[in-house]
Order: structure tokens, then C-alpha cells, then sequence
DNA sequence: GAAGTTAGTGATTGAGCACTAACTTACTTC
DNA sequence: GAAGTAAGTTAGTGCTCAATCACTAACTTC
């Protein structure tokens, strides 16, 4: 048995839950199968997080907040063209090391819709804050240019749910999306 | 009460599910829910589909399709340009009076990381074969130009999470994506 | 080394849910 | 109008799961 601080374990839940809840939703992600991936009793998450929805909040600001670290670090100190790259080539890499991450993103989003049906309004209240925080990330570095900005997100919006899907990144239904293919198209107009 | 035949009333509770898988995806709407919201009770769902997976295919299927026919309709006759503004007309109107087929888009996406780690690589199959359909009915009027069609749908995904998290139509995030200022953004490259 | 605190467990409960079985009610056909 | 069939219901079963409770084991501090 290894013991941790309350603190590093709470940390230990939000990486396995991110896996688990990626996979199966809120609804289709047991706690029973978050504790046992991290090795703990069932009854002790309850002990770090008040409940399961705490749980899942705490998951999705987490995805939210390391999605939108990842374009600030990939964009610091680019402009226009470059930072557009720089941020596609990041997003790449998630996509290939950390695809449990696009799907919570898109568990998050559609779990807005079914927190809202039941009176709560706050979890909407965080993911719509997030996005706007997201969306401003992506805005600055692209030239506060709205339209280049929504495309960008656009993209980013088709490549989670192809991975969601599961479709093969060899597939053709990737063939317009690799950035090489999407700069190189932007540059020859 | 009202007597169908069961194929009218498999065709009710197939609305009724979009309806309600669309709001709490597939593990967080019970049975209970759906017949309730058809006038019918609970067990006879099970005479109508097999199972609930079966009903879910069964809503997922028809929302393919609604959209497929969609799009095909919308462009019938058109080409380039201005098959691109029909379609993209013909989903503005979609979110405006049908929000929950998007929704239930997204759910169905989302589902089939789940279906897959659970063994059930059929629902799967079915989604990619669905996408591509889609893919193939916006490519061909849209001068079979990948770019062009990876564009339109990435938008289209890009609306649906949108309409998930629950933005209203007025809000800033929207801006970028009313066609008008889309194909205006295009036609001044 | 005793007292106090923090990390963690085992057993249990009560609610919700998919699905079944056995039965009833309404329409159709001759 | 009796027989047959298709539509629909009531009652129930077994299981899963979030959450609680009462407890133990391991560190910390003096």
C-alpha cells in the first residue's frame, strides 16, 4: 500500500477519471471503475471529492485548462502564420499522445446539455467560461482575426470527433486536415 | 388510449428517443424516460427493439440519414458556390428547429469510443460508414474539393458543439460562423 | 511512547434500471 | 359472434451503482 498526501492522490483520481470518463461519459463510468484504476477503494473518492458530478467538474476544468495551455505554450511569442503552425503541430501531438483528452473535451460538452435539463446551470456556466478563455487563446496569436479563429476551432472540433469515431489517422477522412495539407492549401489562395 | 400499428409506434418512439438520447446520451437516459415521453408503457418498448442498444442504433441510424437528406436535397441541382450556401441555409435551419438531431449527432460520435472498449465493434462500423456517406453527399457538390469538404464539415462540428454547450445564437462565439459572414469571408479572399 | 491526525478499507444500503413473464384489451376476419 | 391475432399493460426480478458508516493502519508531534 502506498500512501499518499490527500492532495497528490486527488491528482492521481483527476488523470485516471479524465481516462475513464473519456471512454464512457458521465453516466457510463462507474466510480467503482475510477478507483480501481488508481488502486484505491471505491468509498475513499468520496472522501476526496464530495460526489460524483464534483468529480467530473473537477476533470473537465482540468481538460479545459491544459487545452488551452497547450495553444498559449505552443503560440508564446508567434504571430499570424506561424502561431496557426505552431498551435496546429500542437494539437497534432495530442492527437497522438493524449486522444482521451479530445474525447473528454467532447464528453464535457455534451454533458452540458444533460446537466442544463436537470436545473444545473453552473456546470454550463464553467465549460461556456472555459471556451470563451479557449477561444480568446486562439484569437490573439491568430490576429485577433474572428473568422481565422473560428475555422481554427472548427478544425480542432472535426479532428475530436473523428478520433471519437475512431477513425485511423491514415484514413482518407483525415487527408484535408493534416496541418502540412491545411497551410499549404491557406497559402496557395 | 391510441392504438398504432407497431411500426407507427416503433417510428414514435424512435423521435421520442432522439429526443431524449439526445440530451442524456445513451447511459443517462433510462428506457423509463422514452416511453413516458411516447404515452406507452416502459416494458413494451422491449416488444418494439430488441434491447435499448438496438434502439439507440436505431436513432443513431436515423439521424445519419435525416442529415445525409439533408444536404442531398438542399444541393439538388447545385453546384460549387452555390451548393455550399444551400447547405449551409438548409443547416442553419436545422439548428434552429431540429437542435436536438445535433445533439444527438455528438452522442452517437461519443458513443462509439464506449461501444468499441466494450467489444462492440458493430456500432462503430456503422457511425464511420454513416460519416462517410455524409462525406461523400457534401463532397461531390462541392467540386470534390477535399479542402472545401473537410472545411464544411469541420464546421459543422465546430456548430453542433455550439449548440451542446448551450450558447445562445446572439452570442460573440457565433460571429464567426452565420453564413453570410462565412461566404463573405471567402468570396473577399 | 502516548495522543492526535490523516490515509485508507470493508460492509452495507437504498434507489434506479434493463429486461421478462404472464395477462388483458382491442381490432379483424369468417 | 366466435376465433384468432396484434397492441398493450401490471407486476416483478436481479443487478449495478453512488453514497454512508463504522472501523483500522500509518504517519506526526511533543
Amino acid at each position: 500500500m502506498v500512501r499518499m498526501s490527500a492532495q497528490e492522490r486527488r491528482e492521481s483520481v483527476i488523470r485516471a477519471a479524465t481516462s475513464e470518463f473519456a471512454r464512457g461519459g458521465y453516466y457510463g463510468t462507474s466510480t467503482e471503475s475510477i478507483a480501481r484504476r488508481v488502486g484505491v477503494s471505491q468509498p475513499y473518492l468520496f472522501r476526496l471529492f464530495p460526489n460524483k458530478k464534483a468529480l467530473f467538474l473537477a476533470v473537465a476544468e482540468r481538460c479545459l485548462e491544459d487545452t488551452v495551455r497547450t495553444f498559449a505554450e505552443a503560440s508564446e511569442g508567434l504571430e499570424g502564420e506561424e502561431a496557426l503552425r505552431a498551435m496546429a503541430n500542437a494539437y497534432t501531438e495530442v492527437i497522438a499522445e493524449r486522444p482521451e483528452r479530445l474525447l473528454m473535451q467532447m464528453q464535457m460538452y455534451v454533458a452540458v446539455a444533460a446537466a442544463e435539463q436537470q436545473g444545473d446551470r453552473e456546470f454550463g456556466e464553467t465549460v461556456r467560461a472555459g471556451w470563451m478563455r479557449l477561444w480568446e487563446t486562439v484569437h490573439l496569436p491568430l490576429g485577433a482575426d474572428v473568422g481565422e479563429t473560428t475555422t481554427f476551432l472548427a478544425y480542432g472540433m472535426l479532428i475530436n470527433t473523428l478520433v471519437a469515431m475512431g477513425f485511423p489517422p491514415a484514413h482518407r477522412v483525415w487527408e484535408g486536415l493534416y496541418p502540412e495539407a491545411r497551410i499549404k492549401g491557406r497559402l496557395e489562395k
